[in-house]
DNA sequence: ATGCACCCTGAAGCCACTATAGGGTCAAGC
DNA sequence: GCTTGACCCTATAGTGGCTTCAGGGTGCAT
């Protein structure tokens, strides 16, 4: 497998796969007379996982950590609980902080009368008072 | 008034002023024969705009564009106000991707069962299959 | 004279990629 | 055998919005 097939097969681009192998989330995989690389099951494997991870809002360092762990497998999992726990509690907070934003940017725009600048309540409460 | 006074006021970091600078958002202070910089109401008013657009999520760019805007009285609030209907746009995207990425995590450590690794949910439902 | 809080500049670092420059490889078609 | 075009390679710089760091200067009190 090229690293393009490997790109096509999990929705990732070839800069990113690049961008893995040199941060170490992936292993540099072998490569052919011309330098291409080579890959396989195991590294799309690999990949997918970290995709997947990235997908729910995990941080590149909390793949890395979530990676160890899922290769230890007699372990405990309460170390996965908590970094998943860790990151729900994380996108709450988030969505919190973006729904107050929503109400301030609806309650602006509500007040909106489209007459000039100088009558622009936007602009007003931006402004300091 | 320095440059920590101005911090104090604004809730704003003594370099993150000095980068406003840098990046013509705020204009150059006159400066004391210590080189130190001196504001007056004036850069009060600007930054304290700046911070408030940027606290309601606007890139500093479209915090460019506001402050152009702003200076023009005569001009309709129509640019103004699509600005501000982006950005609620904007924010209400990221307030749906974020739920969904909740409803996913919260389902995923509902499943798990604080066992080991080899049968944990949460890492089964990252790796591929 | 010494300490301390504050100020200065310029450059590098952060995150997670993305883009760009400048090239090499390989199979197909003429 | 030569070209075309899709693909691959490396190394470096850029993105946004700051933050941090190195290495110094200022100003006031003790």
């Amino acid at each position: 497998m090229k690293i393009g097939d490997l790109s096509r097969l999990t929705g990732t681009r070839v800069e990113t796969i690049r961008f893995y192998e040199k941060e170490g989330l992936i292993p540099a995989p072998s490569r052919t007379g011309g330098n291409y690389r080579v890959y396989d099951q195991a590294h799309l494997n690999r990949l997918s996982f970290i995709r997947r991870s990235r997908d729910l809002g995990f941080t590149l360092d909390q793949v890395r950590a979530l990676l160890d762990l899922s290769d230890d497998r007699l372990r405990s999992c309460g170390a996965v609980d908590e970094l998943a726990r860790e990151q729900l509690r994380s996108v709450e907070r988030k969505i919190e902080d973006l729904q107050a934003l929503q109400r301030e940017l609806a309650s602006l725009l509500n007040q909106c009368s489209q007459g000039t600048i100088a009558e622009c309540r936007i602009i007003e409460a931006l402004a300091p008072g």
